[in-house]
DNA sequence: ACCTGAACACCGTTCAAGT
DNA sequence: ACCTGAACACCGTTCAAGT
């Protein structure tokens, strides 16, 4: 390569090159971007490659399609999670319910994540160190191996469900006031229901609508889920 | 109105009009058939207003949107479930179970339709006279008013969840020998994971992979379910 | 009042052509 | 080998114009 005459010191390196190289990180980095601050529906190939400042075909060389896109928002998202360090047999039915929490704190905190998890098997390293993160609690609890086994299928199944019920109920941004207003309006509808047919509905109809907004029907699952399992305990 | 007189007898009525008059209810038979014999990527406006010969804009005068369609879906799948008529406070369990088993046997009978429910609320009229009949058992297994109500939230999530992920799966349209493949690959994946970082998942694999299949993980999930909300029944 | 064609603003994915 | 523009075959929804 020939140096022209009139441009004697060509700059060694360009300071910063024009575009760092893609890779399958900073297209995560950026999908994880758009999907935090405009919710999934943002999160298509498109928007990603503009956000990169390239052409969505570029995006095929790194990732092979959307839906491994979605798995690997899912896996950085597992990132964030912390679970205890120790297992503790004497309380394993609180630190469950904890781990619990914490999964559904990060799917709050990544919203939308949930609609790229749901009916997926999470296979990802980071998805993989939390399954071995119940599992080891749940052997705490004395469960059999294949009660332990089936239990981080759906523990993950339950968390993900609700978070993805969260976001697609907020995809209104709804306002607290306008969540009342919702509620409030169900109330009325099941009140409102003939008697002849409808007798529990309409009796529980207070019931049936609380706790929609904060944890406590959240609470309210992950109970019922660690009462069933312990049941499956084994007493030795 | 005048009869032309070199047409004396004018037909009644034309034997059949060239177009019935489009209906919400032509809609959702129409969007129905498209989604058991194509599944639920079949539903789309445009490939409704096809079956029924007209243009996708006819449509909205009828249904407000695609959400509302998907509802409509929902409550007509709803329309085939039957449970027991007699709730019966000594064998309760065992009915709770029998009605979630007959809430996944509709869904796997009109595929898709757990696409078109997960996340909302499903408040047709025969979507709640299942809420009713749940309600019913779960007060006959003497569940508190908050328990039962929040149950008839958290049986729909799971049942429907589980359907969702079959349909996830199955979309590309696997047989029973791909299948066994997969969960072979499966099974390889995790038995090749470091023994450090992953001692239980590497124990395990073949409980994790075991009743991918069937409906062992089904039966295990509606147990620990049961089992849980049997476990807040008040003790009279 | 109901229906329609055409348009708008999007999707995921592919592919020949560039460097 | 990697990247790109342009195209393909789709979406849900809207709207002015028809009958």
């Amino acid at each position: 390569m020939t140096q022209s005459p009139w441009q004697p010191i060509s700059p060694p390196k360009p300071p910063r090159p024009a575009k760092a190289p893609l890779t399958r990180e900073r297209i995560v980095d950026a999908a994880m971007r758009l999907l935090v601050d405009h919710g999934y529906d943002a999160v298509s190939m498109r928007k990603v490659a503009q956000e990169l400042g390239t052409g969505q075909a570029s995006l095929y060389a790194h990732v092979a399609n959307k839906s491994e896109l979605d798995q690997l928002l899912v896996n950085r998202a597992a990132e964030q999670m912390e679970f205890p360090a120790e297992p503790d047999p004497e309380r394993w039915q609180e630190q469950l319910k904890d781990c619990m929490r914490e999964m559904l704190r990060v799917m709050r905190a990544n919203p939308g994540v949930a609609r790229a998890a749901i009916g997926q098997v999470p296979l990802g390293e980071q998805a993989l160190l939390s399954t071995e993160k119940f599992l080891a609690i749940l052997k705490a609890g004395n469960l059999p191996d294949q009660a332990a086994a089936w239990a981080v299928d759906l523990i993950p199944l339950y968390v993900t469900a609700v978070s993805f019920e969260e976001t697609v109920q907020s995809a209104s941004a709804w306002t607290p006031a306008d969540l009342e207003g919702y509620v409030g309006r169900m109330r009325s509808y099941f009140e409102g229901l003939p008697a002849d047919r409808f007798p529990l509905t309409l009796a529980l109809a207070g019931a049936l609508t609380s706790g929609s907004g904060g944890d406590e029907r959240f609470e309210f699952g992950i109970s019922v889920i660690t009462a069933g399992l312990a049941s499956l305990a084994e007493k030795p």
